[in-house]
DNA sequence: TAAATTTATGAACAATTTATGACTATGCCC
DNA sequence: GGGCATAGTCATAAATTGTTCATAAATTTA
């Protein structure tokens, strides 16, 4: 099973979050600030880091910044108080995969690591595989059961990016932040068109499909036989 | 279970209280001011919080602000004496969730718990499950024995909108308040054509119904068995 | 029971959203 | 430069959803 390493000073908080994890099925490491962290994080194996943002020694955005540095991709999810939300933007930039704000609810802290782990395994893969499909990052191309075809980048990412999640529903808005860039002028509208040629490309592959959410987005479900 | 925690500085009441919330089968913490409210809050895991207004040290609208402010979303239960009703308007502004008048009936005591802790439950995950029906709000589809289907947004909001309370009667008035918006120009008369497509699209479905007040609005029930 | 009021229902119409094909621009490779 | 391939824009078609309206049906009131 995975392992999760809380990395969180407030011994409480410590607990309660290892116990919702380990009940969950994890397993969970206990680290108290950065220092204990890093040297944690060398001696054993660990699938995804959950980090207090404010701790004493090193506070997280060192840690995370050590981390990366030293060519380190495990999934990293930040936590921090309100108060400190504006931080988000710098937490992601300096390499956090995801974020969430204290209080923690319980449900969502699972949900996004349950996220998190499954994104690491794709990226540390890079390949997506849905039936008779395989959907591979390296090469932006697909195979399916009619053959193999490399894709335009833009198409290949809202496709991938569609099946990480499937049933989730993207706004267009949210594919464009994710694909195109979170201050992208470009219309919204775009997203329809390359959408569109996506569907005629996959019009006869039985895997999958992409789904119009009137008025909110587009999701992707698998078909099951 | 559900922890709810009881802040009252009367220690004959809190012993009341809590008693009747254990008989319900509820886990129950006390504090005896806000102070101590706020230490416990960040130790333990709290489901509701069931708050006298009158306290020493910190009081209730002092206490609700700043669990407020911290971000959190907790259920908020108020309770005051007759006296002090005029505060009733403060206390909802503040970010309580209910409130209730001493001296406090046993039976809408619990009532009112179980309708704020279900609506919590609501609003933590956004579903809403009844029987062998789920209505997802983040997909905007409801899940019966029949199938899923995705509903267009207004007739989606006024299932989940009826179903979030259920056997309580919305005038036309009030859901279009909350699905339109307050100063919607929409004739009322749409509701109840969405209505009929609703009822038409679930007429099969034994968990729940929607019925007719006549002069009052519509309510949905719920079918056991 | 008749009249008045309220709700149900089907159809028509309006508004909104999405699909689609054509077109333009850009960059890359030869 | 010419030929591709890709990305973006736009106009228009198509589809879906939302609203209104007329009339039928149901319920209440007188």
């Amino acid at each position: 099973m995975f392992v999760i390493m809380v990395v969180e000073d407030n011994h409480n908080t410590q607990k309660l979050m290892c116990a919702v994890l380990e009940r969950q099925g994890y397993h969970t490491l206990c680290a108290g600030d950065g220092r204990e962290a890093l040297t944690l994080l060398e001696q054993k194996h660990v699938d995804l880091i959950l980090l207090d943002l404010m701790m004493p020694n090193m506070d997280g955005y060192d840690f995370t910044r050590l981390v990366r540095e030293s060519g380190n991709t495990i999934p990293i999810l930040m936590v921090t108080a309100r108060e400190a939300i504006e931080s988000k933007r710098q937490g992601l930039r300096l390499g956090a995969d995801d974020y969430m704000v204290k209080p923690v609810d319980e449900e969502e802290l699972l949900l996004r690591v349950a996220a998190l782990l499954r994104r690491a395994r794709i990226a540390q893969d890079h390949r997506i595989t849905i039936g008779n499909s395989v959907l591979d990052y390296d090469a932006f191309s697909v195979t399916t059961e009619a053959g193999c075809q490399s894709l335009p980048q833009k198409e290949f990412m809202l496709l991938f990016t569609l099946l990480s999640y499937p049933n989730k529903i993207f706004t267009r808005r949210a594919l464009m932040d994710e694909i195109w860039d979170m201050t992208s002028e470009t219309d919204e509208r775009t997203v329809d068109v390359h959408i569109n040629r996506l569907r005629d490309r996959f019009r006869d592959v039985a895997d999958f499909e992409i789904v119009t959410m009137r008025g909110l987005g587009y999701k992707a479900v698998i078909r099951n036989g």
